[in-house]
DNA sequence: ATACGTTATATTTGTAAATACATAACGCTT
DNA sequence: AAGCGTTATGTATTTACAAATATAACGTAT
């Protein structure tokens, strides 16, 4: 049995979505490069939509996730909140449980 | 704290997708209808994605999920076989657990 | 033999989503 | 005061995906 199962899960506050995959790692690359159009460019997406990911993680959560500045020093630049690193966190460590449950539940289907 | 968790479980077979919410869902109304362009009209989807999808979950399973019959009585018909019955019954409850799992997981989120 | 309702398949058309482009605002630095 | 790199935002264009349309093949029933 060659079959595999496969998962994606996303939080969701008051019916919008918070952090997916796609959201996470986002924050992640802002994390490494302290910048939203540095994060873009690394995973090869448009700033525009970075900006609109970020725009509606924070109008999303219950606490501020990043905190973007406007010109000064380098131009301006983001940063993760602490609330922002926990989610990450969080979020990675659900996804790994999530998949070594589906991997255990997927044995049901050996037995058919 | 109302965020909630969601996911989406799909089984692959040798890289490709074999069973998903959507197929499931088809596959529940051709069970339903006994024909693949009724169980269409019911989902509300062209004849052309239900065809398409039938086709990708048998050539991707291990066994025939359906068994899809040409002119004669009626003009022809579809039906699951035990297999594609068990898969659906399997698939479902999987994804019930799994459900109630990421619930049970989502409460980390609740003490940062 | 003809009609019927279905499966099977290709081709065209339409729509929504992603992408690219353009511009403004900002605050340090020089 | 001018330049720089960034965030912020709107608009236009392109692309990918979904939907509609058309047609053939099939096997019972009439």
């Amino acid at each position: 049995m060659s079959y595999k199962i496969k998962s994606r899960i996303w939080i969701e506050s008051e019916g919008h979505v918070l952090l997916g995959e796609g959201r996470v790692h986002l924050l992640k690359a802002i994390q490494e490069t302290g910048s939203l159009s540095k994060a873009a460019k690394s995973l090869k997406i448009s700033y525009k939509k970075a900006w609109s990911l970020i725009d509606s993680v924070n109008k999303s959560a219950k606490k501020p996730v990043t905190i973007n500045s406007i010109g000064g020093k380098g131009g301006g630049g983001a940063e993760l909140t602490d609330y922002g690193k926990s989610l990450i966190n969080v979020f990675d460590e659900i996804n790994h449980n999530c998949w070594r449950f589906l991997d255990e539940q997927l044995e049901k289907i050996e037995h058919i």
